[in-house]
DNA sequence: TATAAGATCTCCT
DNA sequence: GGAGATCTTATAT
């Protein structure tokens, strides 16, 4: 995936539409990817904005690594790193339509609505938490499909208070034809 | 060791 | 549409 190794800016939209699919407790849960947010260098909002830390290494590694955090201390949230090598870059999973497995989700989450609707549901019905940071994708966290065959809509981001006058979300649009 | 802040979700109205 | 819940992490003393 040498695609992965471009600015978050530009994988964060390809990302759009490609299937993930991850491996937990032997039950495999897939969803399609719809909604993705960018994480640049210097970016005042990104964890890697004020250096490296034990928690964001995985941000530094090489991109394809697996980036996990804990947000307000009850969810989880996934990030793919991108970018050079030690950049500190990564674009965050905040959203998809789910594929297979959606009884897993549907027993995980506990409902059976708005199952991948946002970053801590997505990760929550995929059964992601902290063991998937600094890993690589692979088989417990894999990705596949064809970038970039999804058209898709920019929108300042959500969520944060800094940094919010950039256009760093995207949002898969429905297909044209 | 203590304090402040955070890339969210859920329930209630 | 609005407010509360809850734990981790980083920084300063």
């Amino acid at each position: 995936m040498e695609w992965l190794g471009a600015d978050a800016d530009e994988v964060a939209p390809r990302l759009l539409g490609m299937v993930l699919t991850t491996r937990v407790d032997g039950e495999a849960t897939s969803l399609t990817i719809t909604e993705t947010e960018a994480y640049l260098p210097g970016d005042a909002a990104s964890h890697a904005y004020r250096g490296r830390t034990p928690r964001n290494a995985p941000m530094f590694a090489e991109p394809g690594t697996v980036y996990v955090y804990r947000s307000y201390g009850i969810h989880w949230c996934v990030n793919i790193v991108t970018g050079p090598t030690g950049s500190g870059q990564a674009v965050l999973i905040r959203g998809g339509d789910p594929i297979e497995g959606v009884e897993t989700m549907i027993r995980r989450r506990g409902r059976a609505d708005h199952l991948t609707d946002g970053p801590g549901k997505l990760c929550q019905a995929m059964g992601i938490d902290g063991s998937f940071s600094g890993s690589r994708l692979g088989e417990r966290f894999a990705l596949t499909g064809e970038p970039g065959a999804r058209t898709w809509n920019s929108t300042p981001r959500i969520g944060i208070s800094v940094g919010i006058d950039a256009e760093l979300r995207f949002v898969a649009s429905e297909p044209a034809g």
